[in-house]
DNA sequence: TGAGAATATTTGCTACGGCAACTATTATAG
DNA sequence: CTATAATAGTTGCCGTAGCAAATATTCTCA
């Protein structure tokens, strides 16, 4: 319990300290890093909109809005999915690249410098158990359903 | 940097889990919760707006209007800071002495069924490791204010 | 003491995200 | 094959938080 409002802290303490470094260095806002670098991980490059929705663990609404200003700011471009015409992909564009790339240095350095006092044992402890977290939520999410159903 | 990105990722993914138990069972949302044990942790239980500003890593603006929304809803009550009239504090009513009873039963409840995984040891390595950090954050925040003096 | 800098909080404006309703397409059942 | 349900995405409306300006009070120093 304690452990986890450690992590809720200096997440937020962190996540702050990279928002003002993207600000000061005149870029975009996280939530621009987070997109552009969720399309980048994605497998084919090209990932839906639910997906991207899934993965930044926002609502569809949010990806609809948030596509749009990047959209609109021409670092993405949304492609027609051709196994599924409700369904829509986003790209990068060459432009988006080149944003990915300076916002990735900015949120880098950041990162290092917060993180100096935590050393490589730690990174993978903590990384192997909050995988597992993580992993586990999907499995909690099916208790949770079968539980609702079962109460229903 | 990977540790980091499972500790976001599963930050998001436990937090949004918490606040949909919370709306589940018809009680106010995840900020309130935060507020509420706040100023319940505070060691005189009477913080000022700007400490709980610092606490919960909100802008101050944010915390005028959490606290207006909290305060209209019962549940807290601004009283004259006796040292500083500039200053003001936030105190529990009973009602919201209540209210936090039943927030915290859900929300142990959701962190236990989501961190099950995690053994105590972990739980205590990581606890330590991240307190360091959001320790040292403060540290780097003077190094920030004395370089970009130095460069000024 | 008195002027001005610094600090604590609030307010207005704006941007961002969630939810529920809507459209378009695909899957399922009969 | 058609009707119905399910899915992908978008839109409108609303609540919430940040920022900068405004107000009130305290601190500094001459």
């Amino acid at each position: 319990m304690e452990a986890w409002r450690a992590l809720v802290t200096s997440h937020a303490a962190v996540t702050e300290r990279v928002q003002r470094a993207l600000t000061a260095a005149d870029l975009p806002p996280l939530s621009w890093f987070q997109m552009l670098s969720a399309v980048k991980r994605s497998p084919t490059g090209r990932p839906r909109m639910s997906e991207l929705a899934d993965w930044l663990t926002l609502s569809r609404g949010g990806i609809t809005k948030l596509v749009d200003r990047l959209q609109e700011a021409g670092y993405l471009q949304r492609v027609d999915c051709p196994e599924d015409r409700r369904s829509l992909q986003a790209e990068l564009t060459p432009a988006g690249e080149k944003m990915l790339a300076e916002m990735t240095a900015v949120y880098e350095a950041e990162l290092e410098r917060h993180l100096r006092t935590m050393t490589a044992e730690e990174a993978g402890l903590i990384k192997a158990a909050l995988e597992k977290v993580t992993g586990s939520t999907c499995d909690s999410a099916c208790d949770s359903a079968h539980g609702a159903a079962a109460a229903a």
